[in-house]
DNA sequence: CGATGTCTCGGAAACGTTTCCGGGCGATGG
DNA sequence: CCATCGCCCGGAAACGTTTCCGAGACATCG
């Protein structure tokens, strides 16, 4: 049989389509006409098409959150949290992993102009002109999980990697350590940028050299962190680290647990994130908690104020870091 | 400035707004007029509404995926192996996480009545006869990850988790333990189930008795693992464990540790799933690989065959189980 | 040179909704 | 009893595409 439209529903029920469309939407009208097309409705199994009230109406119910990567967790935990807040308004939420691709961010940015979703929360890693030149004309709202220059006229919460990474060293410099490395992400992204930036904060704050032969640039991965420490402890002798992430940070264990270095007796190691991972580790691992969930909060939030149309100016959020610390820097 | 449509672009080249119909999609048309045609859309920066697009040719462009917990790793193997067919394919990837609930997965399927999707990979962890009662009335088509009753017509990819557990068990036995412990995860779902039955089958083939009091129910979170590990470990004394699920072995390990005992020394573990978890945990963790990115990639063929018109009758695929040994169980 | 065919194009219908607008009808007030 | 008002309802337009159909223009063939 072929499917039920609202025509259906108006002959089952006896009326025009004008008069279903009223009933099941809740416009005024009599109580009994009501009652006959639900019932008509049930009847013949009506689901009102998707495409055509978005057509009709320019509203798809769906969201969309860019991120680089689904496998991270720092991500699963800002998907946790926008989750439960776009459903209970009424969308779908539909992901895009970009693998940090830039034109694959691009292309998420300028197929807003399809009007697939409602709206967009993107999280990049990078930040280039033509992301700049795209957020300016997208023709729907979109919230940036991340740092945005003052001029550009878009809604972001970021949070503060820069102190949270000084947090780190401050407290691995507390704990005595002398000789305090950075296994840091690449140098090219925000993250990497600001997390060097936090390192350098902290040993100055610490009284401590900033030292290039304890510093290395890798990847934001399980692997990268391993390979990267290696070749670190190749080098000079350490007695801390901080890995930019947490996957970092559990490669780097791996590493020492390899190179024979009990953690935290003989290296002390601090992660970023505070994801799942750090609390499983072996040993738990001591992590920065950038407010990944908080985050993704506050931009579904943001999000969905401007499309209620409640938002006022162009808004921008910072998240506080707080250290959380376990076994692997006692 | 208002949004460009399709008669922008007619005006703009000077042609009627089926002329830029069919230049646009490739239709036989004259090749001075599909240049036109292609010069003045990019001048007036022209996008194709997704709503009315689907309206008329009844296709969205985006296929749905619908599972327990996205942050069950077992998914994102499968969601990594899923998104890069469907990709290429031209379908964009909507997530679902339905939390195991019976009702929400039934909301899924019915939804799809809508028509918002072109089809769906469906995980159920149980199914009921709503769920049997709701595939049997789908507007698109579904292929399901999980087992299916075979009276009903709809594809499906399955693990052999119930070989898979054997296996595992096998493997302990040959590694000399005499007292194997099940820790999973709850007894109604088909993966508890059928892992209960692997148990059972590999004691026997050990030549081993089934013994009540080594296994235990819970849920398939590290949390639950660690609390009925504890549980267990007040009661009788255990050489070898059968962790479910990576993560539930990974609570077992925790549980371990606490409890003093050395893996795998005094209690050897293996896990199930072969996640991402198995290799980092500490020690590595033997795991049984389900190929969970294997079944997700054969879902994905079969739903993008199915949409195609490609696909034969009902398709059923079993994929065969294989054990990653680690450190954990040597 | 007329008939036939090919190629390209424009008009119009259709997809399934929502919403504006006008009309019918009963109730109310003078 | 007539005019007015408010409540419901039906008709029709509109959202932005795709696609069918028919009409011209031009070349080709008998």
């Amino acid at each position: 049989m072929a499917r039920a439209t609202i025509k259906t529903v108006a002959q089952a029920a006896g009326v025009s389509i004008s008069s279903v469309s009223r009933a099941l939407n809740g416009q005024t009208s009599n109580p009994d006409t009501v009652a006959r097309v639900r019932a008509a409705a049930a009847q013949v199994g009506y689901l009102p098409s998707a495409a055509a009230q978005t057509l009709k109406t320019r509203h798809t119910g769906q969201i969309a959150f860019a991120m680089e990567d689904i496998g991270n967790p720092a991500y699963l935990a800002m998907v946790r949290a926008i989750q439960p807040l776009l459903r209970s308004a009424g969308y779908r939420l539909l992901l895009h992993s970009t693998g940090a691709d830039v034109g694959e961010e691009i292309q998420v940015l300028e197929s807003l102009n399809q009007h697939y979703v409602d709206g967009l929360v993107l999280c990049p890693i990078r930040v280039t002109d033509r992301h700049l030149a795209a957020l300016a004309q997208t023709a729907v709202p979109v919230v940036v999980i991340g740092s945005l220059p003052e001029t550009v006229d878009v809604d972001a919460v970021r949070a503060d990697s820069r102190t949270g990474t000084r947090l780190a060293v401050e407290h691995l410099a507390a704990a005595g350590c002398r000789d305090i490395a950075l296994v840091n992400g690449p140098a090219d992204t925000t993250p990497g940028s600001a997390r060097y930036a936090g390192y350098v904060d902290g040993l100055r704050s610490a009284g401590l050299p900033v030292r290039d032969e304890l510093v290395r640039f890798t990847n934001f991965h399980i692997a990268g962190g391993l390979e990267a420490t290696k070749d670190l402890l190749a080098g000079t002798p350490i007695d801390g680290l901080v890995g930019a992430n947490d996957r970092i940070a559990i490669g780097a264990m791996q590493a020492l647990r390899e190179a024979g270095r009990v953690v935290p007796r003989d290296v002390k190691v601090v992660g970023i994130d505070d994801t799942e991972l750090a609390a499983t580790a072996y040993p738990p691992l001591t992590s920065v908690d950038l407010g990944a969930a908080q985050r993704g909060q506050l931009a579904a939030q943001l999000l969905l104020d401007r499309l209620a149309g409640r938002a006022a100016a162009r808004t921008r959020v910072a998240v506080e870091p707080s250290l959380n610390i376990r076994e692997s820097s006692r």
